[in-house]
DNA sequence: CAGCAACCGTTCGATAATCGGACAGTTGTT
DNA sequence: AACAACTGTCCGATTATCGAACGGTTGCTG
C-alpha cells in the first residue's frame, strides 16, 4: 500500500527541514552554554554561519531570542512555546485545587503528570512546605519504569503501545530495590487490580512514591497523580491506608471535571 | 550604508519563514482548541491543507506532536523548548535555596521573573501552603508596569530601553489605585533610591506586592524577587521593617552565587 | 446502499526559499 | 601594525517548499 520510502537517504519529502533544524537551534541552548556567539551556534548546530545567522535572526526578530554583545541568548518568550502544551491541558481551573487539596490532606507535595515515550513529564505540582526532596520543576523528566506515576500510566496501556515502551525502555539498577522488565509486569497486573502503584525506594533510597491514574469519563487514562514522601516519614501501611483513599478520591472527582 | 530593504513587501532575505510558521503552528494549540484536525490547523495559520499537513508531520516525526483519530495535539516534549531557557537560567542549585528561605521566613510565595517587552514573566515560583491568592505557573505573564517586580526592573533599564517599555506598555485602571505613566515615572526614581518597590493594590484589590532586583556582579539587573501577599494578612509599615531587609539580604547573596 | 459531505493522503511541476563560499568589515589584543 | 576572532553581506546554485488537483476513506442520510 504505502511506498516503501528511502530508508538510506532520509530525505523526506514531508519533513521540513528547515523548521526541524530551528527547533534544533532553540534546544542547543542549556545550561552548559546559556548564551553563545553566532560561530558557536553554527558549530553546535553543523550550519553555516551564514545559516546559524539566519536562524538566529528569525528568533530574534520573533522576540525568542536576544542579543547582548555579540552573544545570542534565549528569551522568556520560548516558555510560550511550552506554555502552548499546559494550555492545551487547562489544568489551572479545575486540576490545581483538587491537588492542593491532596497536597493539604497529606501533608506531602502532590504532582501530576503525564507519559511521553519512556519518560514522565511533571506537568503540574503542588510543593510541598519546607524540605524539597528533589528539584522537579514542570517539564522535568523520569524513567517511567521506576516512577510510581509511570507504572500506573504504563499499566493502562493498550498491549501494543505498553511492548513500545518496555522494548524501548533502559532499565538500570537505580538501587538495591529496582525492579527488572519481569519483576516489572507482575506489578503492572497488581497495579491494575489495585488502582494505584506504590515504588518503594527504587528511583532513590529513602524515598517512597504513591501514584494513581486519572481517567477521563471515556476511560482513557489522561495523566497521574503523584505523591512522594521520605522512608522516615510515612510506613508502607500508612500509606495503603491513609494515602491511597484520599489520592483515588482526588482522582474519582477528577474524571467529573475533566472534558 | 545599508540597502533600502523592500519595506513594502517585507519578504526579509534572512528571515527564515517556514521556521517561523512552524513556531506559530505549536502556538495555535490553545485552551480553546487543545487538538485540531489537519484542516483546522490550516485554517488557523492560513496554510494550504498540504502544508498544513508537512508542519504536523514534521513535528509528530519530532515528538512533539501526537496524532489521535485525526486530532492532533501537543505533546509533553514541547515543555523542552520552554525548558531550554529554563536551562540556559540554571536557577535550580543556587536561586531556588535562597527563594526556599525567604519563602520560610516571610511565610509567603516567592517568585522570581524577568522582563519580556512589556510584560514580566514568572520563572521561579516557591508556592505558600494553603491559599495560592492567583495561579501564577511559571511562564505566566503579567503587566510590567503594575507589578513589584516588573517596577524593579524597570526602574534598573537605561534610559532608551526604559523610554521603549514607557512607550509600548498600555496604561490600563486596572483598580482605582492603578498608577498611569507620570505617577509611575516619580514611582520609578523613589524604587532606584530604595532599591526596593511595593505595590500597593494596584494589580488586584486587595493584594500588596514588594519586589527587589538582583543584580549579577557586573551591577545589571538580572531579575526581580517578589512575594505578595493578601492586604488584610501584612500592613505596609511590616512590610517595609520586617519583609524588605529579608528580601535585600537574600538579593545580595544572590549576586555572589550568580555568574 | 447510493449519494453526499467532510475529512485526509499523495503527487508533481513550478517557484520561491534557503544555502554556503567568498569577501568585507569590526573589534580587541599583543 | 599585524593578527585573531569574530560578524555582516552578496549572489548564483540548489532544493526545499508550495499548492492545486485528484484519489481515498469515513460516516451520515434518505
Amino acid at each position: 500500500m504505502s511506498h516503501h520510502k528511502s530508508d538510506a537517504a532520509g530525505a523526506d519529502k514531508e519533513f521540513l527541514s528547515t523548521f526541524a533544524r530551528g527547533l534544533d537551534v532553540i534546544r542547543s541552548f542549556d545550561t552548559d552554554t546559556p548564551s553563545m556567539t553566532l560561530s558557536a551556534v553554527a558549530e553546535k548546530n553543523n550550519l553555516s554561519r551564514a545559516s546559524a545567522r539566519r536562524f538566529l535572526l528569525t528568533l530574534q526578530k520573533l522576540g525568542y531570542v536576544s542579543q547582548d554583545d555579540k552573544k545570542f541568548g534565549l528569551t522568556a518568550k520560548v516558555l510560550e512555546l511550552g506554555y502552548s502544551y499546559l494550555a492545551s491541558l487547562d489544568f489551572s481551573e479545575t486540576v490545581t485545587p483538587i491537588m492542593e487539596e491532596v497536597s493539604y490532606q497529606l501533608g506531602e507535595s502532590c504532582s501530576a503528570l503525564v507519559l511521553d515515550g519512556v519518560d514522565i513529564v511533571y506537568v503540574a505540582r503542588i510543593p510541598r512546605r519546607g524540605l524539597i526532596p528533589m528539584n522537579l520543576q514542570i517539564g522535568a523528566r523520569l524513567p517511567a519504569y521506576a516512577t510510581s506515576g509511570g507504572r500506573v500510566l504504563m499499566a493502562s496501556l493498550q498491549s501494543p503501545e505498553l511492548e513500545d515502551v518496555m522494548e524501548k525502555t533502559q532499565f538500570e539498577q537505580l538501587t538495591a530495590y529496582t525492579k527488572g522488565p519481569e519483576a516489572l509486569r507482575t506489578e503492572l497486573s497488581k497495579i491494575r487490580s489495585d488502582g494505584y502503584a506504590i515504588v518503594d525506594q527504587e528511583l532513590e533510597l529513602g524515598m517512597r512514591a504513591l501514584a494513581v491514574p486519572v481517567f477521563d469519563r471515556r476511560g482513557t487514562a489522561r495523566f497521574a497523580l503523584n505523591s512522594s514522601s521520605h522512608v522516615s516519614s510515612v510506613s508502607m501501611e500508612h500509606i495503603v491506608s491513609e494515602y491511597v483513599p484520599i489520592m483515588q478520591h482526588a482522582a474519582r472527582k477528577l474524571t467529573e471535571v475533566l472534558p
